[in-house]
RNA sequence: CGGGAUGUAGCUCAGCUUGGCUAGAGCGUCCGGUUUGGGUCCGGAAGGCCGCAGGUUCGAAUCCUGUCAUCCCGACCA
């Protein structure tokens, strides 16, 4: 495999585009092998589609050996069958939709379970035939907010979908598992330090979901992780439950003046103030209870108030919130909401008034009451005494009010305790890949169906296993690069080595052609600077820009037989003679 | 959707505060010469409805209003 500079479709940049923000979306326009089309949509150049085929080409191979078959759908879909799997409407403006000339709707897809699972309902027949996994590389679409960081966060973005299908737990978990080791030796044979985190399943109805995540600054995920082994996503992440508390010797629950503390610090400054700690210590803002009201929705459009108690050091974590609602809609509490309710008074909301408790459903106001896990039976708290300036201490819970369940919204912070009680800290991270057993979510709904061996109808239970081709990519980029450029992998390079011949004397060229003859007999993928007229200077710039793993100079040792080789990644230059350089390479490329 | 910034030559930008005559630079491109191990140097040339619409003014890239677009932060992102 030759290409040579003199006739090739490429353009290098001096500069950073305008547009660019993140390494790997500037060098990748500065060394041609993308340019933008529009927001988070890209044309590919010759350069840009060889990398792209070579982390396919790692997908195919790895999917052939999880024992899935290669399949390809349009990425442009008729409405009917997410209409049926209720995601036309779910899905939200994220879903890019047109029409056809009759008015017909279609769609870009976003993900292909719906496509998938009818070409299966129609061509599979038989239970004999699951247990069944098949993948498709397809571009995908999805209207994004606002896409951002080049080919990180895309509209467009080329993923590697698989779909698993079988009749049983086990089939199921046997597909997972080949999906998951799959993906264990893609990413590892890209050389990528990827964390496999537990995933939220909760929205899309399934069992288990895990990410693959890399622990880069840039990640938009946050996740949690600890020296035992236990990792998740944030919205994963579950709070292990306090353990009860002897409290015999707490006294009875006491109301003290509050005024002008409508925060948790002027509240534990107050106390620090006038109260000593009964364990000596001072008070902090743990030792408080916050409450915060939330107006829940569900799809019937039914509205309740639910109040939610959390340590005072805590804040509220939208994204766990979400998850915790999952299928409802949930905003902050109105002032409507406030008025109608006397007994949330804003800034003292406490469980008990006057020694008789009020929130929860079976008490006086009838709210739903609803408290961290961390508020277990027998722990101790301060909390607001729902009348303006007034709050109370020495509330025991489970002696002195309890609460209609428990809920996990708290944010999570470094230090906290994972389920098996390690230590964990928290990160930021990209998401590169995504196991997920749906279940029988959309097998249901597009009715697929098959007798097992009994002759009974069982519906299929399917998994679903994404990987970001083009993320890859651009995380690829951010991980290999100078300051002067790119510094591919050999095993996703464009080609293995470039090749530049400097300098007018002829035979430096004639030179550089025989070697370009060589290393290509040989097997090597070859660019090759052949531009005539061009100073040393420029090529030299564009072989450090383009990213080849290795760079052969032929040039003004020509003559003598010598050329110097370059080693991009550990800075190494040396100079050999011409006819050792296709054993340096070989070596190098471990061939 | 909220906040911020920016739209001037193929690319990266200056000019706008304080309106004025043929709108500038560097890079790139084309032509001639020069140079050949770190983006050579010299000379010449092509290339711009100054995002769009309206307004103010004798006169608008510059001031005002509107609008569109792009980028950044946040919200959002099965």
């Amino acid at each position: 495999m030759l290409i040579r500079l003199s006739n090739f479709f490429f353009k290098t940049l001096r500069e950073d585009p305008a547009d660019a923000e993140v390494a790997s979306h500037k060098l990748l326009v500065r060394a041609g092998y993308l340019r933008r089309q529009a927001p988070g949509v890209f044309a590919w150049l010759p350069l840009g589609l060889r990398v792209k085929a070579k982390i396919e080409g790692i997908i195919h191979e790895e999917m052939a050996a999880a024992g899935a078959h290669e399949v390809h759908f349009p990425a442009l879909l008729p409405r009917e069958p997410y209409e049926a799997t209720g995601r036309w409407d779910e899905y939200g403006d994220a879903l890019f939709r047109l029409k056809d000339r009759h008015k017909a709707d279609y769609l870009l897809a976003p993900t292909h379970e719906e496509a998938f699972t009818l070409l299966v309902k129609d061509i599979v027949t038989s239970y004999k035939e699951l247990p069944l996994s098949i993948y498709q590389i397809q571009d995908k679409y999805r209207d994004e907010a606002r896409p951002r960081a080049g080919l990180l966060r895309g509209r467009e973005f080329t993923m590697k979908d698989a779909y698993s299908f079988g009749l049983t737990d086990e089939q199921l978990e046997q597909s997972y598992l080949a999906q998951r080791d799959a993906y264990e030796r893609i990413f590892n044979r890209l050389g990528l330090d990827y964390v496999i985190v537990a995933a939220d399943a909760g929205a899309m109805g399934g069992s288990r979901s895990e990410e693959f995540l890399l622990p880069v600054e840039i990640g938009e995920d946050t996740f949690v992780r600890s020296d035992s082994g236990y990792a998740a996503n944030v919205e994963a992440y579950v709070t292990p439950p306090a353990d009860p508390q002897p409290y015999d010797g707490v006294g009875a629950p006491v109301e003290f003046d509050s005024p002008e503390t409508p925060t948790i610090e002027t509240l534990v400054d107050l106390l620090n103030r006038e109260f000593e700690h009964p364990e000596g210590r001072d008070w902090q803002a743990s030792d408080t209870l916050k409450h915060v009201v939330l107006a829940v929705t569900d799809q019937a459009g039914e509205r309740e108030l639910v109040v939610v108690a959390i340590p005072g050091d805590r804040a509220v974590d939208e994204k766990r919130l979400e998850v915790a609602f999952a299928g409802y809609e949930v905003t902050p509490a109105t002032p409507a909401d406030f008025a109608k309710h006397p007994e949330l008074v804003a800034g003292y909301i406490g469980p008990v008034l006057d020694g008789a408790q009020i929130l929860g459903l079976e008490h006086k106001s009838g709210i739903r009451y609803l408290v961290d896990p961390r508020v277990a039976e027998g722990t101790v708290w301060v909390s607001g005494a729902s009348r303006a300036e007034v709050h109370t201490r020495s509330l025991v819970y489970g002696r002195d009010f309890s609460a209609d369940g428990v809920i996990d919204i708290a944010n999570v912070r470094d230090g906290d305790l994972a389920p098996d009680g390690s230590v964990i800290q928290t990160a930021r991270g990209m998401e590169i890949g995504h196991v997920f057993q749906l279940g029988r979510k959309y097998a249901e709904a597009l009715g697929l169906q098959l007798l097992d061996e009994n002759g009974k109808q069982q519906t299929v239970t399917m998994g679903s296993y994404g990987i970001g081709v083009t993320r890859i990519l651009a995380v690829m980029a951010e991980l290999h690069h100078d300051d002067r450029g790119l510094i591919w992998p050999a095993n996703i390079a464009p080609c293995h080595v470039h090749l530049v011949a400097t300098g007018k004397d002829q035979i430096a060229l004639e030179r550089a052609e025989e070697l370009a003859s060589r290393l290509v007999a040989d097997g090597v993928e070859v660019l090759f600077d052949d531009r005539p007229k061009l100073s040393p200077g420029v090529k030299f710039g564009d072989a450090e820009l383009l990213g080849m793993p290795y760079v052969v100079v032929v040039g003004r040792d020509a003559a003598e037989g010598i050329a110097e080789v370059w080693d991009r990644a550990s800075g190494e230059r040396e100079k050999l003679p011409i006819a050792e350089v296709n054993s340096w390479l070989n070596a190098k490329l471990g061939r």
